[in-house]
DNA sequence: GTCTTGTGGTTTAAACTTCAACCGATGACT
DNA sequence: AGTCATCGGTTGAAGTTTAAACCACAAGAC
């Protein structure tokens, strides 16, 4: 096309194409089988994160930042979590601005019925099919992205 | 939690949510480049497809396998495309069930305008953040997932 | 105090995706 | 030919995400 551009080469091209495609296809596996617990990925993150927070729960902003979603998206997504009765909203004490997001003794039970098939899915889908130094070389370059690319 | 699991190590704990993390920033950061074109970077891959092919046309089920798409989700898709005027449908003749999803002319231009933004993008927040080792390593990881997962 | 600006979160509508139902064409079988 | 199951694709409604406007509180300047 144009000479001026650094078009991938033939490797790169192929590689990328592979993350594109392989990714589609992990995201909708994954997906797939949370399907049976009444969850997307989206919300089992969700609720993973607060599970690992002092007291179960973040604010929404800092949650937001961590998946790296919209304020507004996870507003609506924790609206929904909210009406399953999976967390739960309590206005935070010493920013009344503030909404604390907090997992319920259901939304701890649901997550913990959940997270074997998960891990097990993660596993034999993407983790056991790469050598660890391979592995390990996918963490690498997406931490540099995350890095590179910063918060929003 | 449950002891029969086996859960990920620290290691791969933190290569997944780097993976997790890093890809949702990337994808939303090419998708933000390309706004100025008026495209995703889905349209974008879709008419990427098409410039590929012999013809610059493709049978929509093929397309859609190629990118892991739900045939109605690109039947959307496409839609809105061919109301832009990148894309033209015309019925197939050797099977009349079939439709061509063919690219046009001011698709392809348009094409020719981003391609050098967008590849831009994909080094610059991506392959060149990576050493080329790792970089394939990343290629053969999720040939391997795309592989093992298969068509839907 | 009050003004101004910024932050945290929600709301609304529009855009997009998913899901299930649908329709015509095809191929196999009788 | 006639029936039946399947395939390729579309449709429309329901559900989700995005974008922009909005409200309440907070924080710093005056």
């Amino acid at each position: 096309m144009d000479r001026g551009t650094r078009w991938l080469n033939a490797e790169q091209q192929v590689a990328w194409r592979a993350y594109l495609l392989g990714t589609a296809r992990l995201m909708a596996k994954l997906d797939d089988d949370l399907r049976q617990f009444g969850l997307g990925i989206n919300d089992y993150e969700i609720l993973v994160r607060l599970s690992e927070a002092p007291e179960r729960r973040l604010r929404m902003a800092d949650l937001a930042d961590r998946l790296h979603q919209s304020r507004s998206r996870l507003t609506h997504t924790v609206g929904r979590l909210e009406a399953a009765d999976l967390v739960r909203r309590t206005s935070c004490t010493s920013d009344k601005r503030g909404v604390w997001a907090e997992l319920t003794d259901s939304g701890f039970t649901l997550l913990e019925q959940a997270a074997p098939h998960h891990v097990d899915g993660v596993r034999e889908n993407l983790v056991d099919l790469a050598s660890p130094e391979d592995f390990a070389a996918v963490g690498r370059v997406f931490d540099a992205v995350s890095e590179h690319i910063g918060q929003r």
